[in-house]
DNA sequence: ATACTCCCCTGAGAGC
DNA sequence: TGCTCTCAGGGGAGTA
C-alpha cells in the first residue's frame, strides 16, 4: 500500500513521465473516486488545465493546476498508469485522463478506497481534505519539543501515535511497524512514557527510515516501464513488518505478530522493549 | 477527549 | 475444482 515513500515515488515518476500536459478529457466510471466536487463539476473544472508542478503532503498527490489544485489519496491500492489509448484497460481502471500528448493518465484501484478533489488555489495551500491532518513528516515544524508538548501527557501506544495522520502524517501500516523497530521499543510502548530524548529519536528514525525507502524507491524510476507506483522492491529491506515466525536480523529470536490499534502489527520482541 | 466499531471494496488464502 | 468464509487496511462516520 502507498505510504508516504510510495507516493513521493510515484509523484517523481509521474512528473518525469508527464512533464506539463494540458488534460483535454476526463471520463469517470467509478463516481465515488470523486471527493469533491460532483462528477460533472470535476470534469467540467479540471478539463484544459495544465499541470504545472507536482507536490506531495502526507499521503496525498497534489497537482499545481495553476488556479486550482487537483489532490489525490491512493489510500490501499491507487495507481497512475500513462498509457496510449489504444491499449486495454481493465475493470480496475475508474478514472481517465486524456492529455495533449495523445496519451492517457489513467487511474487504476482494485478496492476503489482511493479519492480526489479539486480546489480553487489558496495561497497558504490548505484544503478541507487535510483538515484532520498534521504536519507532514518531513516538515520543519515537526520537532521533538512539538511532539513532547503535544503526547508526553497522553497514554497512547506508540504505533497507535505513529499512525495518527492529525499528528503527524505520511507514515502507514508498513513504516510505523519499521520505525518501532528502529527505535527499540515496543510498539505498546505508552507515549507518555517517552523523554524528550526519545522523540528527537522518534522523528530521526522516521526520517531516516522514509528517505531509505525514496531512495530506494527511487531507484525504480530508471527501470519502470509503463506502470506507475512501486513494486516492493524495498520490502527487501524490511526488518519487521510482514516478518511474523521469521527470525529478526538483530538478534535472531523469532517475530511476533499481535494487534494495535486494530491493526496487525509486527515486533521482535526481544529488541523491543517497553518503556 | 478518547477509543472503539463499522463501513467502504476486492482478492487472496484457508477450510471443506 | 470450486464453493464459502474471513481478513487486510486508510480514513471517515458514528457511538459509548
Amino acid at each position: 500500500m502507498p505510504e508516504l515513500p510510495e507516493v513521493e515515488t510515484v509523484l517523481r515518476t509521474l512528473e518525469h513521465q508527464l512533464n506539463h500536459p494540458v488534460i483535454e478529457n476526463v471520463e469517470v466510471y467509478w463516481t465515488r473516486i470523486i471527493a469533491y466536487p460532483d462528477v460533472d463539476t470535476f470534469i467540467k473544472q479540471i478539463k484544459g488545465r495544465k499541470i504545472l508542478a507536482y507536490e506531495r503532503y502526507g499521503k496525498f498527490l497534489i497537482f499545481d493546476l495553476d488556479d486550482m489544485v487537483w489532490i489525490v489519496h491512493l489510500r490501499m491500492e491507487g495507481k497512475f498508469y500513462v498509457q496510449r489509448p489504444s491499449e486495454a484497460y481493465d475493470k480496475h481502471t475508474h478514472v481517465i485522463f486524456t492529455l495533449d500528448d495523445g496519451r492517457q493518465l489513467r487511474y487504476h484501484d482494485t478496492r476503489k478506497f482511493g479519492r480526489m478533489w479539486l480546489y480553487p488555489k489558496t495561497d497558504e495551500q490548505r484544503y478541507p481534505c487535510f483538515e484532520k491532518f498534521g504536519y507532514d513528516v518531513f516538515d520543519e515544524r515537526l520537532t521533538s519539543d512539538y511532539l513532547y508538548h503535544r503526547l508526553h501527557h497522553k497514554k497512547t501506544a506508540l504505533k497507535a501515535v505513529l499512525l495518527d495522520q492529525s499528528i503527524m502524517c505520511g507514515i502507514g501500516n508498513i513504516y510505523a511497524d519499521e520505525i518501532c523497530f528502529a527505535m527499540k521499543m515496543h510498539p505498546e510502548t505508552m507515549i507518555n512514557h517517552l523523554r524528550k530524548k526519545d522523540f528527537e529519536e522518534l522523528i530521526y528514525q522516521t526520517r531516516r527510515i522514509m528517505n531509505g525507502a525514496i531512495r530506494s524507491g527511487g531507484t525504480t524510476i530508471r527501470s519502470y516501464t509503463s506502470s506507475l507506483g512501486v513494486d516492493g522492491r524495498f520490502q527487501l529491506k524490511l526488518k519487521v513488518h510482514a516478518k511474523k515466525g521469521e527470525k529478526c536480523s538483530v538478534c535472531g529470536t523469532e517475530i511476533k505478530k499481535i494487534q494495535v490499534a486494530q491493526r496487525g502489527t509486527c515486533y521482535c520482541p526481544v529488541c523491543q522493549k517497553r518503556k
